[in-house]
DNA sequence: TGTTAGCACTCTAAGTTGACGAGTGCTAAT
DNA sequence: ATTAGCACTCGTCAACTTAGAGTGCTAACA
């Protein structure tokens, strides 16, 4: 059998109406609502023809057809009325992320929560994976008599710190000796090469008394350790129990406890994103089991080039694809301006 | 109507079943289960007193009683079999409160998960008011030609920095000087001595070009608002939907979405906490109207004396009342201790 | 040959009914 | 003061009915 035009009219009718009603759609409906100039008598037909092909599902005999996740496939590759954003929308979504922010965690709460209230959804941002960053400054500031305080930069300007504990025989003139050393040591490398061990070796050289040396290596790997494992931000997850489709407590619970449990749905995310672009998974196009009756739309931000975090939109498969990717879509713009805005590679400062 | 030590037997037996089982208690329920020694007929009548005098209620002319929350106030301040924590129980919340931390963030982050996990409520831990707190340390720290860090400390151990842009013609030497003066001028002052005000009046007496100066102040006081302005952790939110009474969509809705709008909430748990010891606010004694239908039991730690912060746990008025409170109870003792070694006033490091 | 009207059939959702059981309040006996 | 007994109330549940939406098929039509 072959897709002509015509059932991919009835196709794209089909899921638009189901897109926006959440129930089957039968062949009256897109008789009367659509103007094909066609009989409900034919789009049945039409219809029987789709759902051979698997276009098309029906929950049981008498009920009107719903979109298979092949048929969101095509609908969301060829059939989908592509929109663009409209300058309400922009400025919607420009303002509330135009609020000046310091860190890169904040700007991607805020990313998160404007996405999550624009689109409805439950979206989610993760920070980079920081695997491939280069260590800028190691800093060692005294903080009291016997503590300290040791802080790590990165290229991306990621900030961590760790509050040590050292000899009270510390002097402030021996911390920054020790501090120049890391940073002359360290600065430029990756996370890798500065591995704990490597960092262990350098402290042999260094030549300062280990009770004082040890807490300050321990603190540096510390603050590395910190900046690898990343942060997830979800916003908006009650926002699910609005769509009908989750009106049954049991799927709503599991999908609440999907998203309690980070690591697995931050991995989805990861594996979600492609280098460049947005991607799209339908239904069962998703490798976590427990997602396999929604929708996640993700795009990938690049921080400095190398580190790559992702933000993602789920919802049900039955969701506003178009809104979606175009929201999404200028949701990355806005994020990489930010990041290039805090990384200081645009003129204007503050 | 006088309530005797036999109306109080059968409240509590009342309200005991009641916690178990969430379904209305009928008389028959009462003389069979509890040893009390009368017949269903006696108690049915001494539960119609227990309703008129506002311990009771009954949710329809032929069900059993449930317990009002004036009951379960009697309940929770008499009535209530005391409990404590077996040393299986001690070892539950102890162990995973055990694994290092560095950061208070990460510490209240941690108990508010065990605590959630253990008692099968929400559990929320907000950090405490900074208002009070000083400042030990302000450094800044070169990090890039045109880049540097401001980093203050509170005397909590708190840290926070802010990225800032200064014009290249700062020298590192020039970064340390101001960085000495600020640490000097701003070391031991409070929040609300060290105002942005402040800081800028300060800031003319340097004698250092206003370029390099004002975004060096600017990120003092970034970083003093970000102290200022507390974080809220919430574990388990989902734990709600698995008690009968949220079973309802719209009422775990409302629940959820209160959660997802932290002001509101974190302010209800400050506002119930007590200077010392433990709060139970049941049902209507709730200011916050959205959660009348449940009761919130905080605690509050204190961070270096004279900063406060607080854990809550909120739960279905029908509560364990006696595990939950024996529990918070102890992690407070944790992570109070957890807090002091943190700051350092014990003597084992690391 | 493609399209359409008509019709019998299927299936669900929603409403109705009646039996059942849990629980109460009252009364009279102990 | 306590209790047994009983009539009464009310909610729950399952069985049944009905209405309506939608289909597939067939036959007529352009």
């Amino acid at each position: 059998m072959i897709m002509d035009d015509r059932k991919k009219r009835i196709l794209q009718a089909i899921i638009d109406d189901y897109i926006d009603k959440a129930e089957p759609i039968g062949s009256r409906t897109i008789a009367r609502k659509y103007e094909l100039g066609l009989s409900s008598a034919t789009i049945r037909n039409e219809m029987a023809d789709l759902e051979e092909m698997g276009y098309l599902a029906q929950p049981h005999t008498s009920a009107g057809r719903v979109p298979s996740d092949k048929g969101y496939r095509l609908y969301v590759d060829k059939l989908m009325p592509q929109r663009s954003l409209n300058s309400d929308e922009i400025r919607e979504l420009k303002s509330a992320v135009n609020t000046r922010v310091y860190e890169l965690s904040q700007l991607l709460k805020q990313a998160t929560a404007v996405l999550s209230n624009f689109t409805k959804y439950t979206t989610m941002a993760v920070t980079p994976r920081m695997r491939s960053s280069t260590i800028k400054t190691v800093q060692v500031v005294p903080v009291d008599p016997g503590k300290a305080l040791v802080v790590v930069v990165n290229n991306a300007g990621i900030v961590r710190n760790a509050l040590i504990k050292v000899s009270e025989h510390a002097t402030s003139e021996m911390l920054g000796r020790i501090s120049n050393l890391l940073n002359d040591r360290l600065s430029g490398l990756t996370f890798e090469q500065a591995d704990t061990e490597r960092i262990r070796i350098l402290g042999r050289e260094a030549g300062v008394s280990v009770d004082i040396l040890q807490p300050i290596l321990d603190g540096t790997a510390d603050c590395i350790h910190q900046m690898e494992d990343h942060e997830m931000y979800v916003e908006g997850s009650t926002n699910i129990l609005n769509h009908p489709e989750f009106k049954d407590m049991d799927k709503a619970k599991q999908f609440l406890s999907l998203l309690d449990e980070k690591t697995s749905i931050c991995r989805a995310v990861y594996d979600s994103a492609r280098p460049n672009g947005i991607s799209v998974r339908i239904g069962s196009e998703n490798d976590l089991s427990s997602i396999r009756d929604c929708s996640l739309v993700t795009v990938s931000y690049n921080v400095a080039d190398t580190m790559v975090g992702t933000i993602g939109i789920i919802g049900p498969t039955r969701m506003e694809y178009g809104k979606v990717i175009s929201s999404i879509r200028y949701m990355k713009r806005l994020v990489s301006e930010e990041i290039d805005r805090l990384l200081g590679n645009e003129p204007e400062s503050m």
